[in-house]
DNA sequence: TATATATGTTAGGCTAATCTAACAAATAAA
DNA sequence: TTTATTTGTTAGATTAGCCTAACATATATA
């Protein structure tokens, strides 16, 4: 059995080798991910060295195995299963369903998310753009830069955010996008990155992190 | 705050002090309910006494104070509603719903559980037959008896559960019933209670533990 | 290459929730 | 009313998940 919080290092795991690229993790990355300290992580990994689900060599090199990768898969798809249905069935606002998600991800119940996945018509997408895994762990990938990329003159499509926090999401409200907006960059600072954007016909000034954050095509 | 064991020890002691009319549980009494061990359930009793959730002195009874009960009753509430949920809306059977709400009570979002109370339309029954309580702790009481005190070749209708259990619950389906189907009682044998029921034609022989199980108007 | 900075590990401690085994009190039965 | 049984309590131990402080290794920089 693979605990709560065994779950939550995997998760978290998944998410960082997946997003770097380089299928790996440090043991400080991974403990500022989770907000414990190294030392804690380190106490995990033993743990989850024991139960086959990580690789890893003291001074070494964090890796997922296959039932690891797994298993944090499945708590991603449930993770964004809940959110969407937060958002479409109960009228959640999207930057709340991310906190109570983190809740309902840990339930255990195979039958539930099956039918929790068919009640929302298999939805591809969550509300924040991210795809989600289907049953074999597969999922849609999509071709998409950050907003930083986009040079002046150029339009997109914001399809998705890469930071969940509801300050963030109020904040891309507060500009006038949400999934699928249109967005023109009008200008960038050189010094700083500050970036004049418009979005239906409203100009803003947003700064480096906020076009990091932004996923378009 | 209070933890998710804690939880589980409110919610118990709601339903055995409900239950019993006595508004009293017994040590013994919580550790079967919870299968757990007396001492174990002593140690805690410490805990929520200090927390001002219990009164309770040595050797003597518990009892819960208003905020317990408060707290208590908010998770039959929120294991209720669960129930509907899953049974109506993710088409889970009847026998299934307890085990994933027992998980689903804990989660803690007052907002999701507002809300899901409204996608389901403000439900009055669980689909045990069992009350749910309305966000004021208010539930509407059923003038019920058990199948155990009906006369013989008296009628009556099953209006609720005792045993959430999945066995009992399927061994019910099994004899045709289900909630609001009319019984009739055709004999019951003195020596080992032995009751003939017949529900839409069909007749069974079931047992006291049966008949105890079922709340009938 | 030597040193400074990053990163990772170990040892020892804490708390919540559980246990077993031994004991104490209350209640029921003889 | 004495004894047996049931019920409740205490002491001491365990495990998971976390911490701090001290130490070790790796990597970057002068």
């Amino acid at each position: 059995m693979v605990s709560y919080t065994e779950e939550n290092y995997l998760k978290a795991l998944f998410k960082i080798t997946f997003e770097s690229g380089t299928n790996e993790a440090g043991t400080n990355e991974l403990a500022t991910h989770l907000t414990v300290k190294p030392a804690t992580v380190n106490d995990m990994l033993k743990k989850l060295k024991e139960k086959a689900l990580v690789d890893y060599e003291k001074y070494g090199k964090i890796r997922l195995t296959g039932n690891g990768k797994k298993i944090g898969l499945e708590i991603v798809r449930k993770h964004r299963l809940w959110e969407t249905f937060l958002y479409e069935k109960l009228e959640f606002s999207w930057d709340e369903v991310h906190e109570v998600a983190e809740q309902l991800e840990h339930i255990q119940s195979p039958k539930l998310i099956e039918k929790l996945d068919k009640f929302l018509n298999f939805p591809e997408f969550d509300p924040h753009g991210d795809p989600i895994p289907n049953t074999d762990g597969e999922l849609k990938v999509q071709f998409k830069k950050t907003l930083s990329e986009i040079e002046i003159g150029d339009s997109c499509k914001m399809v998705a955010v890469k930071d969940n926090s509801s300050p963030f999401l109020q904040y891309v409200v507060n500009v006038g996008l949400s999934l699928h907006k249109k967005i023109k960059v009008l200008s960038k600072q050189e010094y700083d990155a500050i970036t004049v954007i418009e979005v239906n016909g409203k100009k803003s000034s947003v700064s480096q992190k906020f076009t990091d954050n932004i996923f378009v095509v």
